[in-house]
DNA sequence: GTAAATGCAAAATTTTTGCACTAGG
DNA sequence: CCTAGTGCAAAAATTTTGCATTTAC
């Protein structure tokens, strides 16, 4: 459980952190902080954004989360901190997970002279929804 | 050259766009368009940044120019249209090419269901400039 | 001449910041 | 208590848009 792991870092485990980690638990969506604001909205009504945002980055540097660049416009963030692909649906703009088997993907520690401490894959194109519904019509 | 498929592309060679290819061209620094607005303004004071993303938008649809994400602040572009890696600088904030030998990025063109067109693959951490700095110390 | 491109300024979005107030430990 | 965390509102930063004017062809 990632809340006890934050209380080891030395941080409070307030109601509107504890929100947010119950939202992005199992979560396969890859929500913006947006969308996770909203979310929490109904039963937070005094949530403001800039904890949102505040919790992510938090919850980034601690390594419990990933942040995912793979949209242009923002940012978003995936509960599962191991390197994995993402794919981008053009169509949807849904994000994927992509399970490389149990392969999961390799940093290289050094590449031409750079020390590589981490790495992002993302892949674009139509996922497998958008692709049935065209084949369909 | 880029500008002679331009044309052939139905695009107008405006003094902006020649000035910004001219920018590109073969620049390894992967500008923003704000860099590259900045970089003209000299020579060209009444050029407006709307034209620069204009322009950029164009090109990365044209396939002549990548789009790239790697910050998560703001995009940069890359005059190589071809598939191939980047690293990012944790310390510098510099984006560099990382040439995969003769092999470049392989796009599978189904993963998971998903039909794949394009795909990016960055690399985060210090690079060999900073990293020498360090140890100079 | 005409459609395409530009420049400008305003708007839209996402993210950050400063600061007074609140509350977790 | 006391510091970390929150909420609010304003600011910052990047990118987009609308529209009148200009210009490449």
């Amino acid at each position: 459980m990632v809340m006890n792991e934050l209380k080891k870092l030395g941080l409070r485990l307030t109601p509107q952190r504890m929100a947010i980690l119950k939202i992005l638990e199992g979560n396969t969506t890859h929500p913006a902080a947006e969308e996770i604001f909203h979310q929490l909205m109904p039963q937070y009504p005094s949530l403001s954004i800039a904890t949102v945002y505040n919790t992510l980055e938090i919850l980034v540097k601690a390594g419990k989360l990933q942040e995912i660049r793979i949209s242009s416009d923002k940012r978003h963030f995936d509960p599962n901190p191991v390197p994995h692909s993402h794919f981008l649906c053009r169509k949807c703009d849904a994000i994927f997970d992509l399970d490389n088997g149990s392969l999961d993907i390799e940093i290289p520690s050094n590449m031409e002279g750079h020390l590589v401490e981490d790495c992002a894959h993302y892949y674009y194109g139509i996922c497998r929804n958008c692709r049935d519904e065209r084949r369909d019509k």
